[in-house]
DNA sequence: GAAACGTGGAC
DNA sequence: TGTCCAAGTTT
């Protein structure tokens, strides 16, 4: 084992972040349930973030059978607000084939847990490493961070992945590789952070080739980003007798799957009241609704009309109680819309 | 390999 | 206020 492994395991006896998914310390029964299901959860996610969702998920559903048995609209109700609701799509499937085609138990090895949806090789070998104590290569954010300061990597990424995931091979024991990961990752969420890095305090100081430099914050070093473009759309609030219109999104794309507002095109410039829900009296509101993704920012007015208690059509969609909406299981982004909405009414 | 894919907190 | 960022995967 290199001295830098045997140091951070060190560090983490005495320092582990206690974690809900985390079995207590001293025993050694991770239950591979439960490491999967935070593997999920903290893909591109804050560990705050994650905490409510964990206890929930685990609260309705305590194992993967339960999960299997789930409806679609239970589990992506109980993900929204959580984000990229892909990841809520595959954990059913994942867990289905799970329940279905491994009797009950995840595939141990590295391979089978890849085949599986929504493992990529990242949370494979997690998996692997922390639920089924294998020797495995664990590299997300956080490991290329200290690694690329660790070794003073100058190659920016995502170019440096390959370099990275060598030397995160060279560093990591046979022994505790689960711990060794976990380390890492505590490492670098609550010391060798992006900006300010806590050096002082730092188990690795002594091996690290960024601090000898006097400016680890510059690892590692990226490519610029992109601009991210602004798009404008309009959200129809369509209400009748108490109840509002809301629509299940399809399954591939932006918030796919998730029941949402009507929505009109995503457009470059206000796109007015294109694909309306209904013909009615639509009222445009004073207010839009600012909404950020990952890759554009929206712009959303909002046109609100009512229909006549009674009134009858074909509407795709469902009407639903709007004092209830909170149980609708709505994308951040509706339920902003959805909120700005019933002020106005008001 | 690049682009798509959410959200909220920190600075 | 704008930018960056968080335990990545899929297409």
């Amino acid at each position: 084992m290199t001295e830098i492994a045997s140091d951070l395991l060190r560090w983490y006896d005495r320092h582990a972040r206690s974690l809900p998914w985390r079995s207590a310390p001293g025993t050694n029964a991770a239950d591979p349930y439960r490491v999967w299901l935070s593997e999920i959860m903290l893909q591109q996610t804050t560990v705050a973030a994650v905490k409510p969702y964990f206890e929930k998920f685990t609260a309705l559903w305590p194992d993967v059978a339960a999960l299997a048995a789930a409806d679609d609209a239970d589990v992506m109700s109980a993900w929204a607000g959580l984000g990229y609701y892909a990841r809520a799509r595959n954990l059913l499937a994942c867990a289905r084939v799970v329940a279905a085609q491994h009797e009950g138990g995840f595939p141990e090895s590295e391979a089978g847990l890849r085949a599986l949806p929504g493992i990529g090789f990242y949370t494979a070998a997690a998996i692997a490493a922390i639920a089924f104590g294998q020797r495995a290569v664990v590299v997300d954010g956080n490991v290329e961070r200290v690694v690329s300061r660790l070794f003073a990597v100058e190659t920016p990424l995502p170019g440096a992945k390959p370099a990275l995931y060598a030397l995160t091979n060279g560093i990591t024991p046979h022994a505790r590789s689960g711990d060794f990961a976990q380390a890492m990752m505590d490492l670098g969420a609550t010391i060798c952070t992006p900006r300010n890095p806590a050096c002082a305090i730092c188990p690795l100081r002594s091996h690290c080739a960024a601090f000898r430099t006097g400016a680890p914050a510059q690892f590692p070093f990226k490519a610029a980003k992109k601009a991210r473009p602004q798009r404008f759309g309009t959200i129809f609030w369509l209400e009748r007798d108490g109840d509002v219109l809301l629509v299940r999104r399809p399954d591939k794309g932006l918030l796919g799957g998730m029941r949402a507002l009507p929505t009109g095109p995503w457009a470059d410039a206000p796109p007015g009241m294109m694909d309306a829900p209904a013909d009615a009296d639509w009222v445009l509101g004073g207010e839009t609704v600012s909404h950020v993704f990952t890759h554009f920012a929206l712009d959303l007015a909002i046109a609100r009309a009512a229909l006549e208690k009674g009134c009858a059509g074909n509407w795709d969609g469902e009407w639903w109680p709007m004092d209830r909406l909170d149980a609708a299981g709505l994308p951040s982004v509706f339920a902003k819309a959805a909120r700005k909405a019933l002020e106005e009414i008001v």
